[in-house]
DNA sequence: CCACTACTTGGCTAAACTACCAAGTAGTAT
DNA sequence: ATACTACTTGGTAGTTTAGCCAAGTAGTGG
């Protein structure tokens, strides 16, 4: 027997994109770092908020993060992450017609 | 201004992956199809627990079910929920060395 | 009809998650 | 040192989720 799917890990990293402030802090951070009171900005809530999705998101491995004077800079750690995003519009367009990932 | 993406829908998407059964049974219908009580089996939870699964997966459109006797058939909806864990296997890779969706 | 199998749903409790405020840390500047 | 900005962390309340058991539904077959 192989070491079998590590399913408990894999579904850490998911988890921490499952999550509509995540989804946009990760789409943002698609187009380079970016630091905490700019993603608060972006998601409107507040920033001690932000900062507890950021530290959940650094744990799982998606992003990391950078001191620069005063602020916190975080980025994506894997850029495949936006990729994925694909699958997920072709569940939702799955739902009108079909399509998949080849597609979009 | 775009529609915007709309994160909290695949969000919900994201979410209905991101457990480790859910996951586990996600690997498996890749294969075909599988009736809850093979999937039962699989995970090793109460049935009622694995077709609660599989309603969260099949309300965000992951998966679908067909009637064959007494049996319910769970199939895939979008083949390329698996590509999609390629990412995920890079952002664990990428807990040792340098590697990401391409490579894998 | 009754019994049996394969599921689904309701109800419940325990655990996890989310978001806020408040307090603390760290770097900058005076 | 004091003050200010940018975060992080602790505490807490409200919400959601997970899993089991029990009860209900739906086909199958005597």
């Amino acid at each position: 027997m192989m070491p079998k799917v590590d399913f408990v890990k894999r579904a850490r990293i998911i988890k921490a994109m499952g999550h509509p402030s995540r989804l946009a802090m990760l789409h943002a951070l698609a187009d380079g770092e970016m630091c905490v009171c700019d993603l608060r900005d972006l998601v409107g809530a507040d920033l001690s908020t932000v900062s507890k999705h950021l530290s959940v998101m650094k744990r799982a491995g998606l992003v990391e993060d950078r001191k620069e004077g005063l602020r916190v800079n975080y980025r994506l750690r894997v850029p495949c992450i936006l990729d994925f995003m694909n699958c997920v519009e072709a569940v939702l367009a799955r739902g009108k017609k079909t399509a998949c990932c080849s597609t979009l």
